[in-house]
Parts: structure tokens; C-alpha cells; sequence
DNA sequence: TTCTTTGTGG
DNA sequence: CCACAAAGAA
């Protein structure tokens, strides 16, 4: 069987408030290290992979690797019902067709459980490479979410460059176009604020907002949000959960059209 | 004539937002002990009893026994243009065709005076039966309004089971089922969040969330929600208004459709 | 506090 | 089937 208690049941409730937009269902994956979900969105062009690690649980079970599959709209529906402050429980019988999600008031006075049907889902385990990357930025959660959020009202696309000392978010619009620098600033007293560049060599590539947007419902679960850039690779924009593992997308970029620069 | 005043003129308020979506139009009869209200909703499946004892009243005179007929969506627009801090003084002429609804702000700097047109309802007066229980659950208001609310997102009917430390409300729909327990917890610290259970014998009934949601509208009302069953009778549901009155809610149990269990 | 979402009434 | 209002989320 599997069973895990996550005291922090708000984790779990804003992991899937972030990626229930993305997709549809998916397969969750258990085994004896931890916890972890891996799926292309619906529109098949970013990728989305959790992962809570057995140790960041209270209590961690799992006897044998099972994939439970569940729709995320009725996940979501669930965990609405548990208060942030809960301990939630998950827990379910091999080759059992449900899940089931206890929710423990912090006095144990409501206890409550919600069975989830679970389902047959064909997921295709893509391997993500572990690349090293060309450049490295880390910057405040909300700030990234503010930035990806402004530029999606002139824009559909952003351009992100990252030099030595500073990353720029470029977009271009029907009714103008907007820059938004962001310069290195490793802020010792408020960490919560550092944004931090690390770099090999200086990229700069093109995404659709629109996916970018989608990632950053992620920013609840963290203070920062990192990216990690390669020329002509995916971007890979992480959200490390204190304590519990972490929440990563992946988003191909925009290939220049080449059509119009053509003699 | 009759004439009352209410210092909190929130109260009032709050009572018709509780019964509007429940009822159209009702009868308020007035006689020397007080104000009342009885109705089926418009689907004639639940029952509406409303009473405000004269005494909860900071003026109150009724030359004789009468009956207004209000439609509730005028009262509700009425009723909104008092401020929550209001006092509200009701006053109509014996054989008036009008209540004229009086707002005075504390410091009696505006007054506002509405007139509403009384309407004849014919009222089928049901006499209800003052039964004994077999179990009463006094549990925060609040929590009662989450529990039903939260159970609609699953299932469409809830049984609640009560059994002599606990209640149980549990739903089943095509995502999956769920199950809400709430323990008994006489907190003498934190008297609002306190439950409390009295019972004669263990019942078990099934009834529709969606009803039970409306009652739950009268949350406001009252720190706790007051829940009497019986096997086989109509549910009670109880919002004291303190040293006013009570606003409660009977609705019939579901049978259980015993089709499928016939051999 | 404002906006989006959902349920209800016409 | 459409529009409004109340409720929940940001």
C-alpha cells in the first residue's frame, strides 16, 4: 500500500492549484523515494514535473511503485474542502481503484476523507535530460509572475536575455512595446528579494507568455522562482518547495521565423 | 396599528437574505407576542418558521392580530438601503395596504422612510408537530455552512449519522465519495467553536444538499447551527438569534429508493 | 478591494 | 438561452 501525511496540507492544495491549469489528468507516481508527477500540458508544448521527496512527508509508506492516474479538476475539487492549516493524509490499496485524501483539523476535531476514482491514463515517461545550462536566474516568485503578467497585456511573446548582471523580459504589441530589466542584486538583509545570475555564457530566447503565465501560479510555494536557460534548448523554470522537493516546468522556445530575414 | 422597532436593524437584514432564495413571497404575522413567518419554499419541499419575540424589540405594539403578505425580492431591495448599524422601525396602519419601513442612523443624522405595497398570499398555516428529537447537534455555524457547501462539490444528498460522540456527514458522486467527522468538544475555552451532541438513540438520514445549502445561508445569524433528527421525520435546523428569536428550516429526509434491493 | 467565477432568475 | 447578482479568488 501506499500512504503519505503531509503536515503542511497547503503544499499539496497549491501544487495543484498551479498545474491544474496545464493539465488535465496525469499519472501520479509513487515509490520509495518520493512522490512525483510528470506530464506535457494539454496542448503538448511545455512539460510540468513534480516532485515531493519521501523525506519532506511526516510519514511516508510506499510498498511497491504504483502510478495512480487522477483528473486534476476533481483532485482540485478535493483538496478546496481541506483548510490550509490540515494535515493531509493520502493513502491507497495496491491495485486499489482509489485514492483516498484524510484531512485532519489541527485539534483533530474534523477529520474528514474524500475518495478519488482513480484512472487509466497512457503517459508517455519522457526523460528529461539533466542539462547544464548556459544561464542561471534566480529572482523573487512574485516578481517574476509580476513581469510575465505585465508583458502578457502588451505582448504574446517575451524575449528573455541574460547578460553577466542582468536578465531582460522584451515584448512587442499591436499598441507598443515594453522592457523589463532586472539587475543582479544579491540583497544580504532581505534574501527574500535577491535575484541572483549565474552565468556561462549570454542567452537570449523567445517564449509564448501565454505558458509562462501558466507557470507562475506556481509562485505561492515559494520565495523564488528560478530559470534556466540554454541557446535552443527548453527553458526550465523551477519552484523548490522548502523542505518537500519541487515544482518545474518546461517551456521549448520560439524559433525565430527566418522567412522575413531571407534576401 | 402596528409598530415595531428593532435596534439592530442588521438583524433584520440578515433574516430576509436567509429566506429569499427560499421563498418569493410569505405572510409576517403580527399579534401582541411577537413577529412571525411560516412557509413552504416555492418547490414546497422544505419549511421556513421565523419568530421575533416582541420582547426582543425595543418598541413593540400590535393593536390586533395581523397578517402582511410581502414579496420577498422587494423586501431584500428594501432592506439593503439600511446601513448595518441602522435602527429599522416597521409600522403599518390596521388594514393599511402598506409597511412602511423606517431607517435612522445612530445618530439619528439621516432617516430614510420606505414604503412597501402588501400583497394577499394564501397561506396554507401548518401546524408543526413540537417532537422530541432523537438527536441534536449543536455545532458552529460556520463550520455546518463549509461542510454542506463542500459536499455539494461531490454528491448532490448527504447522510448525516449521529451516534453519541460524533456526527457524520458523508456524499457520494462520479468523482468519488466523501466523509466529513465532526467529534463532540465541549471547548469551555472557545465556547463559539464549541459542538455539542445530546441523543436518545443513533440516527442515520440522507438529504438534499441543495436545501440545506439555503438553510446555511442563515449563518450570520448565529454563532451555532442547531441540527434535530428523528428516524423518518423532516430535519430541523435551527439559527438562534440571540434575545430575539429563531429562524429554523424543516425539510423531509430522502427514502431510500429500496428498488435496487428488492430480490 | 477588485475581478472572476458560478448559480439563479427571466 | 441570456443576463444579473452573489460569492470566492487574487
Amino acid at each position: 500500500m501506499f500512504e503519505a501525511r503531509l503536515a503542511q496540507g497547503a503544499l499539496l492544495k497549491k501544487v495543484v492549484e498551479a498545474i491544474k491549469d496545464l493539465i488535465e489528468d496525469a499519472n501520479f507516481d509513487c515509490n520509495s523515494s518520493g512522490f512525483s508527477l510528470q506530464a506535457m500540458d494539454s496542448s503538448h508544448v511545455s512539460l510540468v514535473a513534480l516532485s515531493l521527496r519521501a523525506d519532506g512527508f511526516e510519514h511516508y509508506r510506499c510498498d511497491r511503485n504504483v502510478s495512480m492516474g487522477m483528473k486534476l479538476a476533481s483532485l482540485s475539487k478535493i483538496l478546496k474542502c481541506a483548510n490550509g492549516d490540515d494535515a493531509i493524509t493520502m493513502k491507497s490499496e495496491d491495485n486499489g481503484d482509489t485514492i483516498t485524501f484524510m484531512f485532519e483539523s489541527p485539534e483533530q476535531e474534523r477529520l474528514s476523507e474524500f475518495d478519488l476514482k482513480l484512472m487509466d491514463i497512457d503517459s508517455e515517461h519522457l526523460g528529461i535530460p539533466d542539462n547544464e545550462y548556459d544561464a542561471t536566474v534566480k529572482l523573487p516568485a512574485a516578481e517574476f509572475q509580476r513581469i510575465v503578467k505585465d508583458l502578457s497585456t502588451i505582448g504574446d511573446t517575451v524575449e528573455i536575455s541574460v547578460t553577466k548582471d542582468a536578465v531582460k523580459f522584451g515584448t512587442t504589441g499591436d499598441i507598443g512595446n515594453a522592457n523589463i530589466m532586472c539587475r543582479q542584486n544579491k540583497a544580504a538583509d532581505k534574501p527574500d528579494e535577491s535575484t541572483e545570475i549565474d552565468i556561462n555564457e549570454a542567452v537570449s530566447l523567445t517564449f509564448a507568455l501565454r505558458y509562462l503565465n501558466s507557470f507562475a501560479k506556481a509562485t505561492p510555494l515559494s520565495t523564488h522562482a528560478v530559470l534556466k536557460l540554454s541557446k535552443e534548448l527548453p527553458i526550465l523554470v523551477e519552484y523548490h518547495i522548502p523542505e518537500v522537493g519541487r515544482l518545474a516546468f518546461y517551456l521549448a522556445p520560439k524559433i525565430e521565423d527566418e522567412d522575413s530575414m531571407r534576401d
